[in-house]
DNA sequence: GCCGTTTTCGGCCCGACTGTTTTCAGTCG
């Protein structure tokens, strides 16, 4: 098992002993437990008993609960605890702002054990009247709930892509199998994936169907399979796989059929002519496809019948942003705060994998459960920066924070500190259960700032888990184009947030955006793929862009913003 | 359940925010 598995299991094992009342003070030696592996480096998998006893912490209790997720994948309390709840309340605690105090009274009192029954439950009015529940609770836990029941089918893109990888090679190694490729939505790289599907081409349908039906993590629908179609589960994913078996000959029909949504297939191209109603002929490639019909290639990501076609009929599609256009890495956290690896650590690992510069933004003081920086430790990692940048040019480490948007809209330290700065990320972290107007002046206030340089993650939302708090998406990006104020692109696969929905309104209003991943540990770095992903589904271009600049060009920048502050 | 010791039991614990209260419990990052 993975330490972060270990830690979710400790992590649900605290909570599940909480909503059954046992002692306080054991729940949370799993809670810290759970708190200190997340700044351990070490694999526990591959730990000794004794290498698990040394760590401050980790009793024998806890070594015994570890070696035992790492060979069964569970331990003996958690299955007691899990036993004596039902699945629709272990789920009812991974609702944000719902702990198991509260949980509990709507298990025992309100009689809940699914979120279906919750969902009526809040329908009825009649979790206002639980103790400690009213009006709003029920509101807020309604929407929540209502979230998660629509996700409840739905995976992170981040969770399924390796997955997809698997089938594809599984499948294309098989003898009558001529090609295999993932489409839908995976091809078109959407955020959230609740329907993975793949086209196989093959000359026996019957044959290939049965030898997925040996694959013994899948497991078919019979009912809503068809003909030419395997419909099913793998064990893997939440979200069911739809296989479609083709001719060889017919293979990238199929393919740029099952590719673009239903917009894309239906927007008119020619004469009584739509992408849909052009698949009869044979196609020998994509490529050759789009140009047969008088425009230029559309790459998959972009087939959501949005502008794209109009952008190929008129040669306009943008020069979509790649990996190599990324020249540095912005938004980033190290051990000041709560990172796992420490300043060196990150610099040096951002310079190896080849980029020109980085920017640490640890937390600010206000986040006192991630570390905050204190003025004291905002000076002393500054002075750790400018050491670093003497041994390591011509790479260079920029001195930014991420800074709390308080409550007001304020940013979280004095004037002075502000502008000691290279760069100021802004981003919500508490408070998030706002209504639009609220959310949208927070922001607002914070885009106004002369300080803020880059606006972080703006609807603080968590994939397939929380929804963001609502925004005026174009008041704020309006106001961020007035300011100069940089948008980011969360890379981080929870999150992905600004939505690429909006990153074509964004470039429109000469906006930029910098694909940042947030990370808080050296592999972090490799999340800039997932942003990347989104990115170019928006339209992204690398001259808008702000981490495909250049050193000295993105030096040029910061001073620029800092001289107008 | 962990730790430490006055050594086998007693103490352990971040603080802001929210929504519920009528002075605070619960939750979170």
């Amino acid at each position: 098992m993975t330490n972060s598995e270990i830690r979710q299991s400790l992590k649900l094992a605290a909570q599940l002993m909480e909503l059954h009342g046992e002692n306080p003070f054991k729940t949370r030696s799993y809670t810290a437990a759970a708190d200190l592996i997340k700044s351990m480096d070490e694999s526990l998998a591959e730990m000794s008993q004794d290498e698990l006893l040394a760590i401050e912490g980790i009793g024998k209790g806890m070594a015994a609960n570890i070696a035992s997720l790492n060979e069964t994948g569970s331990f003996e309390n958690l299955d007691k605890y899990l036993e004596l709840t039902p699945d629709g309340v272990v789920e009812m605690l991974g609702i944000s702002g719902f702990g198991p105090k509260k949980v509990a009274v709507l298990w025992q009192e309100g009689g809940v054990e699914t979120l279906d029954d919750l969902l009526l439950l809040c329908e009825s009015g009649q979790v206002a009247k639980l103790k400690g529940f009213a009006e709003k609770s029920q509101e807020t836990l309604k929407a929540a709930v209502a979230f998660l029941i629509s996700n409840r089918y739905s995976e992170k893109y981040a969770q399924v892509d390796g997955l997809v990888k698997e089938l594809e090679e599984e499948f294309s190694a098989w003898k009558e199998v001529t090609q295999c490729s993932e489409t839908g939505q995976t091809r078109r790289r959407m955020e959230v994936i609740d329907l993975l599907e793949l086209v196989v081409a093959t000359e026996d349908f019957e044959k290939t169907r049965s030898q997925i039906n040996q694959l013994a993590f899948m497991s078919e629908e019979e009912k809503k399979s068809g003909p030419v179609t395997w419909y099913g589960r793998h064990d893997a994913a939440k979200c069911p796989i739809k296989i479609h078996f083709v001719k060889p000959e017919r293979y990238f029909n199929r393919l740029i059929e099952t590719t673009g949504t239903m917009r894309h297939m239906h927007i008119p191209v020619g004469e009584k002519m739509t992408i849909h109603s052009e698949l009869k002929k044979e196609i020998p490639s994509e490529e050759a496809f789009y140009e047969s019909l008088g425009m230029k290639y559309i790459v998959p990501e972009l087939r959501e019948g949005s502008k794209e076609i109009d952008w190929a009929k008129n040669d306009k599609i943008p020069d979509l942003i790649e990996m190599s256009d990324l020249k540095g890495i912005l938004h980033n956290h190290s051990t000041y705060s709560d990172g796992k690896h420490t300043l060196r650590q990150m610099a040096e690992h951002c310079k190896e994998m080849g980029y020109e510069y980085l920017g640490i933004s640890d937390h600010s003081q206000t986040a006192v459960y991630a570390g905050g920086l204190m003025d004291a430790d905002v000076q002393r990692q500054q002075d750790e920066i400018k050491q670093l940048n003497e041994e390591l040019a011509p790479f260079k480490v920029f001195s930014g924070i991420e800074s709390d948007i308080l409550a007001d809209g304020s940013l979280d330290y004095s004037e002075e500190v502000l502008s000691s700065f290279d760069f100021i990320v802004a981003s919500v972290h508490s408070g998030l259960n706002m209504d639009v107007k609220k959310a949208t002046d927070r922001l607002l206030k914070a885009v106004y700032n002369p300080h803020t340089t880059i606006l972080g993650h703006m609807t603080g939302r968590l994939l397939v888990q929380r929804e963001g708090y609502p925004v005026d998406h174009k008041a704020i990006i309006d106001a961020c184009a007035e300011r100069g104020v940089v948008i980011e692109i969360n890379a981080s696969p929870y999150r992905l947030d600004m939505d690429w929905r909006w990153i074509d309104y964004a470039l429109e209003k000469g906006v930029m955006l910098s694909i940042n991943p947030d990370a808080h540990e050296m592999r972090g770095y490799e999340d800039m793929y997932y942003g990347l992903q989104v990115a170019r589904k928006g339209g992204l271009t690398k001259a808008s862009n702000l981490n495909s600049m250049s050193l000295s060009e993105i030096t040029a920048f910061f001073d620029s913003r800092k001289k107008k502050a």
